[in-house]
DNA sequence: AAATATACGGAGGCTGCCTCCGCTTACGCA
DNA sequence: TGCGTAAGCGGAGGCAGCCTCCGTATATTT
């Protein structure tokens, strides 16, 4: 790839990420051409589709989260997974106007950012398997039920994330007496 | 309002419900006139905005709800609450591709439809209330806190009930044991 | 320095949004 | 029954954003 190519590519990718956070998946191709400086031709010839670049902002993204991932600490089982699931609420958050789409990602298979979501998800089993072990939670919860609802949670409550702690938090504890 | 408006005004909010339902809120304007048997102009006449169309649709809906609500026949005030959340969520998903914009109007009191969800909330308020005094759920819980959750869930898998269902249990149930 | 492959960018065709205004029609009144 | 008019109708047209296409510019190679 040559050198201006790259950095075009890159500008886009920064400023596509900045409109879509602002103005959701619907801000203006030209806009953000105009924003990186380069006409909407060499926008196209980068990401074919909005979906394309939708994908390739959000696969920046899942670099982050898992790097989170990582960094996990934490030695109560329990604890662990809540810690995780906080923090994917954080990331999710960070990705506002996007949401929806990491949303579909996550629950379809068909996704082409479903692979990006699988290094993602063995993270979740291996502490999901850890805590059913140590018996923190109940042995029928799936890594597919906290990752729909973390995401749920996430777009019900976009922009408040103390809305969106207590939300997680009923949901571990339970609601009944 | 004239006999012939008013047929209109029908025929546009039957398409348009369906137009919504099928393609979501960025369904063509254009196409539900054509639909309905108008002209672009007679609709943007009865409704001046896009928004105006999604709301007057999302009226009608209300009503389902609030009729469902008076329908509740259960003497176990934990159950009754169940109840009530689940036909939420059948509604909710009744009205699939609208879902954000009921969300929005849930959450958002500066929201014309706010006003309708007035009478959904004393609904909540009163099952919850009464939950409450058997001690049937905990007594932190907030109507803000179901109505956010149903929605979450309902948007999260749009068009899957059963798993609707489960992570309604588990949010009651609680996750951790 | 020349050759060439690669990338750039914006004009232009298209679709959908919304407005505006001349045409049509329902309805009340004689 | 027939007429006048207020109310309603509808589509042409201006605008914005989408995407394509291709002539022009430039990085890279020899």
């Amino acid at each position: 790839m040559r050198a201006d190519a790259r950095r075009n590519y890159e500008r886009l990718l920064t400023e596509a990420g900045a409109a879509f956070g602002e103005k959701g998946t619907e801000a203006s191709l030209e806009d953000i051409a105009k924003a990186a400086g380069v006409g909407v031709g060499t926008l196209y010839r980068h990401f074919p589709t909005r979906q394309d670049l939708i994908l390739a902002v959000l696969r920046d993204r899942f670099e982050a989260m898992a790097a989170t991932a990582r960094d996990l600490t934490c030695d109560d089982p329990g604890r662990a997974l809540r810690e995780w699931l906080l923090a994917q609420l954080h990331h999710i958050t960070a990705t506002r106007g996007l949401t929806a789409e990491l949303a579909v990602a996550v629950n379809n298979p068909e996704s082409p950012l479903h692979g990006q979501c699988e290094a993602l998800f063995s993270v979740s089993h291996d502490l999901l398997g850890r805590a059913k072990e140590t018996g923190a939670v109940r042995p029928d919860l799936t890594q597919a039920d906290l990752a729909t609802i973390v995401h749920g949670i996430a777009w019900a409550c976009e922009s408040d994330p103390v809305r969106q702690e207590r939300l997680l938090d009923l949901f571990l504890e339970g609601v009944l007496v």
